[in-house]
DNA sequence: TTCTTGTCACCTAGGTGTTAATAT
DNA sequence: ATATTAACACCTAGGTGACAAGAA
């Protein structure tokens, strides 16, 4: 069984739409997605990989209230279907790099998929998961066991398994259309510390899971807005 | 076979005496210990480890000319044996982290020991590797071959291979003792650039394999120096 | 006297959202 | 009008030797 770390946190990005930056040298997720694993065989060999199916055959577009003169101001918007998706691309697959390893191996810590970075590049040479900006995705974790029979291909079925945590699902974009999603992110990734401008405070280092919602973050944002509409 | 990186910056360090740092926390090798590996089996796996031994039974000090006022002001100075060496430590083992992985894994790029870290703390519980300050050591590469037998320990004697490369040799110290080697280190090393003071130049970004001797770094030192004798 | 330790400024290396310019 | 790109300031994270103070 896996268990999703982190998960108080994907669910308050879940709740505002979880938003992705794709560029073409690729961009790491936050947040990372990461697991507990239980129930390994300690001693077998496994590989552990990762892939992004879409949600649905739509193409989303923003709705801008009118007027908006300076695009940096903050307004509320809102989710729009925009027509079909576009034409899915290979579909590619990250395995993560300590792949493979002993079950005792993987069920010793948190695997951590930090080395992830997604891209709308179509002709990416660096082996980085290729996603269509404006389009929506379901991040997918695969357990396969190594199987060491000679025949392994024939049991190819029963060796694997996927796990889907939905409260992972994410809209791939070029530059955050949600601003809340934009504050949440400053507010709880290390790396974005240099835009906080409220308090330099205790995030994220006082954040248990089920301790206090972020909103207390929001009460101090500077551009409190309407939520948007889900698509 | 295996072929051993950088060798011709190890070969000046060598010459003068190569030094290594060692600390409480752990400190990484400059040089890092990278080798390139021939002739493996592309689809068998392979354990990839370095170990380290005492080149000879001996404590080294330092012996410095008088006077010396200031420790900081740089004196020429000798090796002098000090007397026999502390009694061994276990003798600690470094697994490449990648390992276990295939042989055609590891021949299709360089392979970097840069995660491995030398202490001097006998109490060290990082796994990091464990030397006497003031001793000299001979690094040791070693790979091994995971015999899939289920005998596999029979053959033990037989599935490893051991690489010694003499000009990886060096003394372990808490603070370099010979001036010439903290220039080389200040002149190579990335992280020591701040300490370069005299061309911001182009080292090493022009260094390559038996192009120009590193010397001509040494021109523009300001302390320079007799050699020290070599242990 | 000699060696060791801890702190520091100064780097490398790379992950953030911002912003202005550009593309569609 | 909306979406994408590239340069940028500002972070995290951690590897350097210098230096002053301490230990043996």
């Amino acid at each position: 069984s896996v268990q999703l770390e982190m998960k108080a946190l994907w669910d308050e990005f879940n709740q505002l739409g979880t938003e992705m930056i794709v560029t073409k040298a690729g961009r790491r997720m936050f947040p990372t997605f990461q697991v507990k694993l239980f129930g390994m065989d300690p001693m077998a060999d496994y590989m552990l990989l990762m892939d992004f199916v879409p949600v649905d055959d739509k193409r989303y577009r923003m709705l801008w209230p009118l007027p908006r003169r300076p695009r940096y101001a903050f307004h509320s918007s809102s989710w729009l279907v925009a027509g079909k998706a576009d034409p899915a691309t290979p579909g590619r697959v990250h395995y993560h790099p300590d792949s493979p390893a002993k079950g005792a191996q993987w069920m010793k810590q948190i695997v951590s998929f930090d080395k992830l970075k997604l891209t709308n590049n179509l002709l990416d040479d660096n082996g980085h998961i290729i996603l269509n900006s404006m389009h929506r995705y379901q991040p997918r974790f695969h357990v396969v066991y190594v199987d060491p029979r000679k025949d392994s291909e024939k049991y190819a079925e029963e060796n694997f398994k996927t796990f889907v945590f939905e409260e992972t699902r994410f809209t791939a974009v070029t530059a955050y259309q949600n601003h809340r999603i934009t504050q949440l992110k400053i507010a709880s990734n290390p790396f974005a510390k240099g835009f906080r401008d409220c308090d330099p405070e205790d995030w994220p280092r006082n954040h248990r899971p089920g301790a206090l919602p972020l909103m207390s973050a929001f009460a101090r944002s500077r551009n409190p807005v309407a939520s948007p509409t889900q698509p």
